[in-house]
Order: C-alpha cells, then structure tokens, then sequence
DNA sequence: GTTATTTTTCATAAAATACTGAAAATACCA
DNA sequence: TGGTATTTTCAGTATTTTATGAAAAATAAC
C-alpha cells in the first residue's frame, strides 16, 4: 500500500478532492452540496460531460443529477452544448472565474436584493400613516436599509458589467 | 370591520410586516428565519429587549429564542447588556446600517471565504505531483480561483474596515 | 443555606430540503 | 409504425435543519 502515486492517479485525486471540498464549502455558503459538486466537477473537466457521467463520477441518481444540472443552467453558470450527430446533451461550465463571478453576482441580485428591496418599499410605504417618535425612528431605519441595499445593487451592477481589468486595479489602488 | 388605523396600529402592523418579511428574506439569503426575524425585530426596537420579550413578540420557544439570540451575539450583530440592579439580560442590535455591513463581511471572509481558500491551497499542492497538459489546466484553474478569492478577500477588508462616507461617493464615482 | 429567577442544555419532534428509482414523455431513426 | 436512446417528471424516502419544552445549571437575593 501507499506507494508513490502515478501522476494521473495523482491528478484525479487531487481533482476527487476539490470537487469533494468544494461540495463542502458550497453547502456553508448557504447552496446545494451536490450542485456545487457538479460544478466543480464541471470547471475542472477538460471536457463537457453528460447526465450520465455526472452520475457515475458523483454517485448519484439521475433524478439528482439532471435537477443540478437544470439548476446551474438557470444560473447561467454551465450551459448545455448538443454535437452534431448525437442526442445526448453535454455540459460545461464558463471557467473564467471573473465571469463566473459576474454571473453569480448578477443572479444573486436579482434573486436576493431585488426582493429585499420589494420589501423594505412596502414596508416603508405601510409606515406612512403613523406618527410620533417612535414612528420616525422606525421609518428612518427602513429608509435606511433600503438606501443602502440600493446603493450596493448600484455598484454591484456596475462591477458585474466591468472588466476585470479594469476594476481590480482601481480597488487595489483606492483601498490602500 | 376595516376601521381606519390608529397612528400606533399602522406602525406595530407594518413592523409585524417588516419582521415577517424579513424573516423570508433571511430565508432566501441562507440565513435561518427565525434568526433573521429576531434581527429584524431588535433593528427596529426602540429599546433592547429580553429573551422573554422575543419568545412573546414571535411567539417562539425559549430554546429557540436563546440560541439564535446566541448566534446573532456570535455574529457580532447583537450585544447582551446588562442593566443595573437587574438581573436579566437584555439585547439590543447594532443599527448603523454600514457598521452592520462590515460586520457581516468580516464575518463571511471569516467562515466562508477563508475556508475556501484552504481547500484551494491544499488542491494546488496535492496537484503538485501530476504532469501533463490536463494537470496543467486543472493546477491553472485552482490557482485562478486562489487568486481571485484572495484578491476579493483583500478588497471586502479593506471596504470593511473603511467608513462610509470615504468609500461610497468613490465606488460610485469610479463605477460610472 | 434556601429560595426565586434567569440562562443553558439537550433529547425529541416537526418541518424543510434533498435524493432516489422508476415511470412517463420526448426525440430520433429505420 | 414500432423500436431505441435520452430526458424529464414525480411520488416516496431519507437526510438535514430547526424548533420545542422540560429539566438542569447558574446566578442573585434573602
């Protein structure tokens, strides 16, 4: 046992490691553990995969697979590709990490904040008829949420529709 | 049935509404509801409240109440103060909304994003050991996300640990 | 020390979420 | 038209997360 590792059989398990971690991590960011799996499985594939492999690489049922799957589409972060000639259909992953960024931004705004904003509106709008001190503290503070999450949707959007190029420096650069 | 509100009945009903939402939100965000709403509500108290006050206003368990008024003290988001010649403890959130915010960044690079960047580190070097275009690709893609975890990291610390009005009229400025 | 109040813990229950396996639907081909 | 490959759906099950309530521990007052 435990003799030296051949460099493919080194490559798979490093990659059997990621996809495993990253499956981990995905779940404390707050997403399905096995969507994060497929996804980076995806990144890390030098070539799209299809249902079935997705399946017998993750051990997992197909019912499974393909939902994930649909998921990370609808994220706009694997899209499915069809050869010519064949049925099956294949996925793979944007692995520029700065458009996956972008994409993931962008989902997450209009997923999250949007609606957030929604409701701190309708809040806002409910408080109009009360009066008094504590009535004023309160509509302050909901304003306040609001112009916040407003401001950073505004910058958000704007990050996600730059070039890597030409934000990261300017961060770097001001953030000193 | 429908009578015009009373000033004070408009502002409880659109707290509930606040809280209640609030709660879904969180919800959407990855965050437990329950945790959220308590949030909710203490951001908009006009005093800090006892556990026994929480349990009431949401109508939830003791344990319950406790450990997610725990949490939010974990999270730095609510501080327990103690009155004089009392006995009980009371809790009251932080509601400057950009202190909340640097809060909550510093405590998601803490258990989200440094975490992530452990497990690249340690891809990268069990990867080490593979030779080959594909090792390639694959130690090139480990490293990009690395470096592009890093360089966010860096830049939420440094947004973090700045205050508003040094930060805000430039990211605007600069993100036209 | 005893009692009263408040906080914390924990086993169990309930709810939410994710997964499976198989059937149904669809697309393609001869 | 029937046959085959593939995708999609979904009812049932398993797993994970969150909540409850009661009991134990801690704390303060007497």
């Amino acid at each position: 046992m435990s003799e030296k590792l051949s460099s493919s059989e080194a490559l798979s398990a490093a990659r059997d490691e990621f996809v495993t971690q990253w499956g981990a991590i995905g779940s404390a960011w707050g997403i399905n553990r096995t969507m994060a799996q497929i996804h980076a499985l995806l990144i890390t594939s030098p070539r799209a995969l299809t249902t079935d492999e997705v399946m017998e690489e993750l051990k997992i049922s197909r019912g499974n697979a393909h939902g994930n799957l649909r998921e990370l589409v609808a994220w706009g972060l694997v899209r499915s590709v069809v050869r010519k000639g064949e049925r099956k259909e294949y996925f793979e992953a944007e692995k520029e990490v700065w458009k996956m960024f972008c994409t993931i931004i962008n989902e997450r705004r209009r997923r999250e904040i949007k609606p957030a904003m929604e409701v701190l509106a309708e809040c806002a709008q409910r408080a109009k008829g009360a009066r008094g001190a504590e009535a004023d503290a309160f509509i302050r503070q909901i304003r306040a949420l609001g112009d916040f999450l407003s401001m950073a949707d505004n910058v958000l959007s704007k990050v996600a529709s730059s070039r890597e190029s030409s934000v990261l420096p300017l961060a770097l650069k001001f953030l000193k």
